[in-house]
RNA sequence: GGAGAGGUGGCUGAGUGGUCGAAAGCGUCGGUUUGCUAAACCGAUGUACGGGUCAAACUGUACCGCGGGUUCGAAUCCCGCCCUCUCCGCCA
């Protein structure tokens, strides 16, 4: 959420902001509910200290039948109190449901465009994109042959969206695991798994929300529960409701936790395969940092991202994603594209990570405050997110990047110790 | 899952209906003393939101795990929930 005060001093701004972004919020009503709601806040705290005068009085007061006519007094006050404040709630409700809806700033230099479209290439990878003599299979069909991936047992057991790793493909995700949190812990992170569930207000706290026709989210019958679409909301709650100290920043952590979505009105689009699927494995990092601290460390996510697939040797474009389609709590957002041989006619690139600076939007939610020494009161922390591997949309772009023409798989030389062998072939 | 105990400020811990935002101690900060350190002594020391101010001072409301209820008045009584600890059961 953004602050309050701010959107009433810069209406003008969180408009054009609005706009931008393509969120369609009436910013206007929300003011004159703000306007409303204080007054009566105001009326409020009046008869709240009245009522609290006459209060105090009783406990003083001797005679009898002036404790009773104080006590009349209270009740009468109580009672309008109660009544205005019944009022607040509903004008606050309101407020609220408007002010959830606007979505947070925007980096000055990401590209302003309502969707897709927009985002700007930034960068390439130092992999160039492969060339085959032969035509190069999709991910489906290679795991077909060297029986990686049984996705008909997936639907079997569970549903459409689901499958099992077979074989090297479950070497391959553990491999993928070990390289990703050893990468980072030589980075500081602190390595973390996380439940795969987590209670709903914690997801509405990131910016998730679990009810409602468009939900991405599964959530657990007769419960408070959800199953988490990312570590985002596991990590990002461990924090709620802390108070920090600005020498404790950055905190740095990376999380492996199961990640489920329910890809509600994704039907249609591409789904083979692995792409797009109900539950994936993801290590996820995530990144507490003080307000001025913020965009640099979204650099250094950036830069992560980029490290981790540059050592994985796979050809990739990072996108500095257009306003339209930073999503709600996103400041600025870099995606990175790897390229996949086998997705379209002649490949494409194809989302593997994500990395968001969300500055204190989600913080503001969740109430995650640092202190600064000789400082008085506290501010909102800013937080980061980055998608370190998102496993099976890295295991995609590993298989059909590395394949040979006999149709085996060329292990990527990092992987290679955890995986204890070079290459992936059928067997005999 | 069952039985019991408990959740109070940065920490320890008092407080069972009124002047309690909350004793005391510790810690922290400032000062006095001191060649330095230590000790002693004095003083200050919660947060959020609002009013006020250039900024302060000052001031209002709320907050004793969370949410309701009783009452003129709740840290204190009642109900629900969450969490922690002990014991039992179950289990990887």
């Amino acid at each position: 959420m953004l602050d309050r005060k701010f959107i009433l001093e810069n209406i003008e701004l969180v408009k054009q902001n609005c706009a931008n972004r393509g969120v369609r919020v009436d910013v206007d009503a929300f003011a004159a509910l703000e306007e409303k709601r204080k007054a009566l806040q105001a009326d409020v705290e009046k008869l709240n200290r009245d009522a609290n005068l006459v209060s105090k009085s009783i406990g003083q007061a001797k005679d009898p039948a002036e404790r009773d006519a104080r006590k009349e007094e209270g009740r009468r006050l109580r009672d309008q109190t109660q009544e205005r404040q019944n009022e607040l709630a509903a004008v606050e409700e309101e407020s609220l449901a408007i002010h959830r809806m606007i979505p947070n700033l925007s980096h000055p230099d990401a590209p302003i465009g309502v969707d897709d479209k927009s985002n700007l290439e930034r960068f390439r990878g130092k992999t160039p994109i492969p060339h085959f003599d032969f035509k190069p299979l999709d991910h489906v069909e290679l795991a077909e042959k060297l029986d990686m991936i049984d996705f008909e047992a997936g639907g079997r057991v569970t549903g459409h969206g689901f499958y099992f790793l077979k074989n090297d493909a479950v070497l391959l995700e553990l491999a993928l695991q070990q390289y990703a949190i050893n990468t980072l812990v030589a980075e500081g992170f602190t390595p973390i798994t996380t439940p795969d569930l987590a209670r709903n207000d914690v997801l509405v706290g990131i910016g998730f929300s679990p009810r409602g026709p468009e939900t991405q989210i599964y959530s657990v019958d007769g419960t408070d529960l959800s199953l988490i679409a990312t570590a985002e909301i596991t990590l990002g709650g461990m924090m709620a409701e802390q108070t920090l100290e600005s020498d404790q920043l950055p905190i740095k952590y990376c999380g492996i936790s199961h990640c489920f979505r329910t890809e509600a009105g994704a039907h249609g689009k591409a789904t083979r395969g692995l792409y797009r699927v109900h539950q994936f494995t993801k290590i996820e990092m995530f990144a507490f940092t003080t307000a001025e601290e913020s965009n640099i460390m979204l650099e250094q996510l950036r830069g992560l991202e980029c490290k981790l697939f540059d050592g994985l040797g796979i050809p990739y474009r990072v996108v500095d994603t257009a306003t339209g389609d930073l999503g709600g709590p996103a400041y600025r957002k870099f995606d990175l594209e790897a390229w996949m041989p086998g997705r379209g006619e002649n490949g494409e690139y194809g989302e593997v990570t994500s990395t968001s600076n969300c500055t204190d939007y989600q913080a503001r939610r969740l109430n995650i405050r640092y202190r600064v020494k000789g400082e008085k009161g506290s501010r909102f922390v800013h937080t980061l997110n980055g998608t370190a591997i998102a496993v099976s949309r890295a295991i995609i772009a590993i298989m059909e990047n590395y394949q040979q023409a006999d149709g085996s798989i060329v292990v990527p030389e990092v992987l290679r110790p955890m995986m204890g062998k070079s290459v992936i072939e059928a067997k005999r």
